[in-house]
DNA sequence: CTCTATTAACTGACGAGTCAGTTAAGGTTA
DNA sequence: TAACCTTAACTGACTCGTCAGTTAATAGAG
């Protein structure tokens, strides 16, 4: 049975969700604290209770984000040394279990990648740091490929993984939410289609 | 000499230009029309003799923007049959004219780009209306390169067109506003560099 | 005089955040 | 086992600044 604290937790968590998809639904302006607590059958006062501020809670929402989003791509770090098709291979399971990550965590995708983009200056800076992590650990994953030699080490890397990093934000955001940004969209492709295909593309594109 | 009529256009585009920088810095929500008009020093009732509303001011600018990125893309449509290398080149021209379109409005790429998410709803549309047009311009592109013959006609090139745009959507991104998505972001690459490479992904992700 | 362009002061709504008070559950004392 | 105390959780009416949009008055041009 749950603690006391247990249920505050309930309760707290309820808010985030709520507001995190009403956040991705309408934006960070066009949600209401009024629309956060009618959601959830909550008085304004309660909202206040266990938020700071609607910018504090915005600012949390994409910090808890941040971390799950780091582990699907450390637990795709490269182990071993392998062929070719090892390599397109594994790219190919890791942006799998990102798009998949993706998909089962739409509404925080769209804050990170589209909506977070209105809001107040410290909820942008932590957008901002949250891709500059996830770029982070991309460059790790290529120059760990590198160490491995399944990649030339002579070629430029730095602008390869940038472009690389903006076709993966690119096709995440278009394969989540479409070209109209709604997001409701279903894409008719399934996450390894999408994975497989984006990766041949990572794979001609960094090996040049 | 200007007649009144162009002083008047004069006064409007004015108000525009600094709206456009306005929004783009500081996003739509948190940029006033009290804002506008100071930067402009002119007063509030002004501003309300040229628009209609902030709304419709953003939405005009959105779609003045659309017909000049329209026309950039359409220019560059593909006429003649060629060379593998012909293409690449061809291709590496339009995107070196899109990059370079780009980086002279970069307000305006920023409202497209980033910004107007987070704004009113008809705002958003607008938004989404420009890339829809964007990408079908792209489709028209790649369908030209087919019939003339220079791209396969068995691969299955909607989800390679998609992923194409998103590549240059994303590439776009970054180059125009690094990780920071700062509109005073200026990056190492010039137009033609990063179009080079971007054309090089696209060539050997839309070949297959 | 009239029409265009402009101003300064105003309005009214809206929304984030506050606060004085209520409720219910648990613990303590006799 | 009832009277009393404490506190976490919650309420909803209120405040107070802000901001989109309005208006009445007016200066200058033709």
């Amino acid at each position: 049975m749950p603690s006391i604290s247990d249920q505050e937790q309930d309760r707290k968590q309820e808010l985030m969700s709520l507001a995190l998809e009403l956040f991705a639904r309408k934006g960070y302006h066009n949600t209401k604290v009024s629309d956060v607590v009618k959601s959830a059958g909550v008085s304004q006062g309660t909202f206040y209770w266990y938020f700071e501020s609607k910018e504090k809670l915005a600012i949390q929402l994409i910090e808890d984000g941040k971390e799950k989003l780091h582990q699907v791509i450390e637990q795709g770090y490269r182990k071993h040394a392998g062929s070719v098709d090892d390599m397109v291979r594994s790219s190919a399971r890791l942006l799998t279990d990102l798009f998949e990550f993706a998909d089962q965590n739409r509404y925080l995708m769209a804050l990170l990648l589209i909506k977070g983009q209105g809001a107040d200056p410290l909820v942008q800076d932590a957008v901002s740091q949250t891709w500059l992590t996830f770029e982070e650990a991309f460059k790790n994953n290529v120059n760990r490929a590198i160490e491995l030699q399944m990649l030339p080490s002579t070629i430029d890397l730095s602008l390869r993984v940038t472009i690389l990093v903006s076709l993966i934000t690119g096709v995440l955001t278009k394969w989540l939410f479409g070209p109209m940004h709604d997001v409701d969209y279903k894409s008719t492709y399934t996450p390894s289609e999408i994975a497989e295909e984006t990766a041949r593309f990572e794979f001609r594109g960094l090996m040049g």
